[in-house]
Order: C-alpha cells, then sequence, then structure tokens
DNA sequence: TCTGGGGTCCTAGGACCC
DNA sequence: TCTGGGGTCCTAGGACCC
C-alpha cells in the first residue's frame, strides 16, 4: 500500500492487498494487524517520484498524437480521431512503448467522448482478455458494455448520485445513458444531462489542449505533530504562504484574495476550524504582503489551549500579474517587489532550495512525517538506484 | 495515539443596478 | 388595502474529480 501524507491512509492498493479487504481510504492504524499478519509492505507517498515519471510517461504519450490533454498525474486524453490505422494496434503499439521506456504498466480504452472512453478504460484495466486495450467502437458494443457497468463506474456519477440512481431504480449505467433527459435535467441539473449525453456517443467535454490558468492554489498540511503555540502556527502558516505565492509565481499569476484556515483534529467531538480572509487592494504576488495578512489573521483565528492539527493557505481571484490593475492609491513598489521575487525564486530553483523565510521558523516541530519514503530515484543524486 | 491534498463546476440566494 | 420587470455579479455550499 501507499499512505496519504503524514503516512495518514491508504491511497493506494495492490491487487493481493485489495483481495485482502483492505479499502481505499482507510487509515492506516486500522489495519495494523492486517499488515503484520500479511507483512504487507507500506510505502509513504513520493510525489517526487511520481511527478517525474508522470512527465516521463506523458512525453512518451505525445509521440503518438499531436492532440494531447494531461488530465491528471495518471491519466491523459490523447484524440485519435481522423487516424488512418487500426486504433486497436495503434493502442497496443502506445502500450508496448510506455512499458519499454518508463517501465510502467498502463491500460487504454478507446470511444467516440470522454465519458465512453474512461468507462472503456475501466473494461481494459478489469477485464484479463483485453491485454490493457478495449474499444467501444459501435453502439451495440457500447450498449452491451454499459448494461454490464453500475451507475457509480462513469465518469462523473460520484456517491450521492450513484445513490440518487439507484433509489429511482436505475442500476446500470445503460439505464442511465436511456433515462429520460427531462427527468435527469431536473434531478441531476446540467451536470447530468452532460454525462447522459456523452454515454450515448455525443461529446460534451471537447479535448483541453491549451488549459486555463489555474482558478485557486492551495497549500495546507496537516502536522506530524498537533501544534499548541501561537507561534508555532504562525510558523507553519508562513511555511504555506511562502509555498502558494512560489506557486503562484510559477504560473505568472497573482491573487487577488488570501485565505487562511486552521482545525483541529476534525474526528474529535467539539473539535474547531475557522478561516480568514483579505482582499487586496491589488492583485498580488510579494509574499512579504501575504505573510503579513497571513499572520494578523491567524491570531484572530487561534485560540489559546487547543491542539491544532492542519493548517493552510488559499489564494484565489487569481490574474496574471501582467494584467493586474494598480490602484490609485498604491505605494508599494511593484516592479522592485518583483524583481526580489525573481531573484528569490532563481537562487531557490536549485533542487536544495536554499533560501527561507525567517518567519517560517527552523525547527518545524509540527513537519510533516514520511517514515516509508521510497527513493527519488529520478530526481535525486544521492537516492539513485543502485544495482 | 494514529484519519491527505489540490482542484473544478454548478446553483441558489443575496446585493446591487436601471 | 394596495408595492414591477429585467438584469448582473459575487459567494457559499454541494458534488464531483484525481
Amino acid at each position: 500500500v501507499v499512505l496519504s501524507n503524514n503516512d495518514g491512509c491508504v491511497i493506494a492498493r495492490s491487487e493481493e492487498v485489495k483481495k485482502l479487504g483492505v479499502d481505499m481510504g482507510v487509515p492506516v492504524f486500522k489495519i495494523r494487524r492486517l499488515i503484520e499478519k500479511y507483512r504487507i509492505r507500506v510505502f509513504s507517498s513520493n510525489y517526487t517520484l511520481y511527478g517525474d515519471m508522470s512527465d516521463r510517461v506523458m512525453q512518451t504519450l505525445s509521440r503518438f498524437s499531436p492532440d494531447i490533454e494531461v488530465y491528471s498525474i495518471d491519466e491523459a486524453f490523447l484524440d485519435l480521431s481522423g487516424f488512418k490505422t487500426d486504433l486497436n494496434e495503434y493502442a497496443e503499439r502506445i502500450r508496448k512503448t510506455v512499458r519499454q521506456w518508463t517501465g510502467i504498466p498502463v491500460s487504454i480504452g478507446i470511444a467516440p467522448t470522454k465519458t465512453l472512453a474512461k468507462a472503456a478504460n475501466h473494461i481494459a484495466k478489469k477485464s484479463k482478455k483485453c491485454n490493457g486495450v478495449f474499444q467501444l467502437s459501435d453502439r451495440k458494443k457500447i450498449e452491451e458494455a454499459l448494461s454490464k457497468l453500475s451507475p457509480g463506474d462513469i465518469w462523473g456519477i460520484g456517491e450521492r448520485t450513484a445513490a440518487k440512481l439507484k433509489r429511482a431504480g436505475i442500476r446500470t449505467a445503460a439505464g442511465l445513458k436511456n433515462a429520460d433527459i427531462n427527468w435527469i435535467k431536473n434531478r441531476f441539473g446540467i451536470t447530468g444531462v452532460r454525462t447522459v449525453y456523452e454515454l450515448a456517443g455525443h461529446s460534451c467535454y471537447p479535448l483541453e489542449l491549451n488549459p486555463d490558468l489555474n482558478k485557486s492554489i492551495v497549500v495546507s498540511r496537516s502536522f506530524g505533530k498537533s501544534v499548541e503555540a501561537l507561534e508555532e502556527l504562525k510558523q507553519a502558516a508562513s511555511s504555506h504562504t511562502a509555498r502558494a505565492a512560489e506557486k503562484l509565481r510559477e504560473q505568472g499569476l497573482a491573487a487577488g484574495r488570501i485565505t487562511v484556515f486552521a482545525n483541529t483534529n476534525r474526528f474529535k467531538k467539539n473539535s474547531y476550524s475557522n478561516c480568514r480572509t483579505y482582499i487586496f487592494d491589488t492583485a498580488t504576488s510579494y509574499t512579504p504582503q501575504m505573510m503579513e495578512v497571513v499572520l494578523k489573521m491567524i491570531e484572530q483565528i487561534y485560540r489559546k489551549g487547543m491542539n491544532f492539527k492542519k493548517c493552510g493557505v488559499l489564494l484565489t481571484g487569481l490574474e496574471k500579474q501582467d494584467n493586474v490593475q494598480l490602484g490609485l492609491f498604491g505605494k508599494r513598489d511593484n516592479k522592485k517587489s518583483q524583481r526580489l521575487m525573481n531573484t528569490v525564486d532563481f537562487i531557490n530553483s536549485r533542487t536544495d532550495s536554499p533560501l527561507r523565510w525567517a518567519g517560517e521558523g527552523l525547527e518545524k516541530p509540527w513537519k510533516i512525517k514520511f517514515n516509508h519514503r521510497s527513493k527519488r530515484y529520478t530526481t535525486r543524486w544521492e537516492e539513485l538506484l543502485e544495482i
């Protein structure tokens, strides 16, 4: 199994572990006995490694179609419409190449819409005889495949919607596809209608070749050890602010609003959580300016004697730094602060990111826990694979 | 004792405009 | 006692995704 941040919950499982009845998302302390009994191997998350391997897979995929949308760290949509070749054969070639170049096994679903392609991939992944590739080519095949899937297997149908559908007597994905569209509109809104159209082969979600800019940026972490002192909570919030501002500048953005939030253990009785938002006169990406308001807000959120478990920072009202509307009364020398941030970011682009903000503190007793991390084989010289 | 993090879209309702 | 019609923008909360 692979664990979430702080070695908290199970977020990925091998087939063997699934068979032992380990559910997705269970806290690891609840399966300690199973882990010991069956000697389950446990790994912390290793996002550096996953991100790098993901890049390699995506680069490989992009050689097979000029139109590729990287949808998430482990999924991509490729536009194969207009390809004259046998698509099944082509997909098998893609699969083989990715495997050979990166060592990563992938499965591929082919269909006229994204939702159907995801369903096809679902089948390709589950069924042994598919060999990792499955195509939903014609109506008959689609109807047949969907009749074997439950609504909850479909992209866009979550737990709540699946339960509502069940209560209404819709038990298969085919049933969903054939449902009355007005009824769907009334009960599930426009998103429901889109899913049903997609299942019927009418594309509602085109390939996003030029992904939009982020609309929000969040940096939040649970603490490795609970935090009681205001000073430590301030340090954590400062750290998250610095990281959020960095992400902001990486994309050339500035934020109009900043929200900071903190909470105690939400699984305990009388848990406490609170947030504050500050609206900047002029959108900014200047770390010191953000930290200044975050620290004030943290003081308002803080309650003496409480054990804080998590805090975070949310940036919204994002716009391109170059397009920011300046205020009539702004005093800050924007050019100067931007130059300063550029310099800081440049120095920190080294892998050891040597510069830190004083407000982040040095000790960081609340720092995140990773007790079972595998090596960052592909991004750190010291952690290269040894043979 | 121990329970993750980062996103998007849609909708209703409030506040405002003429 | 009686109180219009048409519109926009913003936000919180719900639902979903990985």
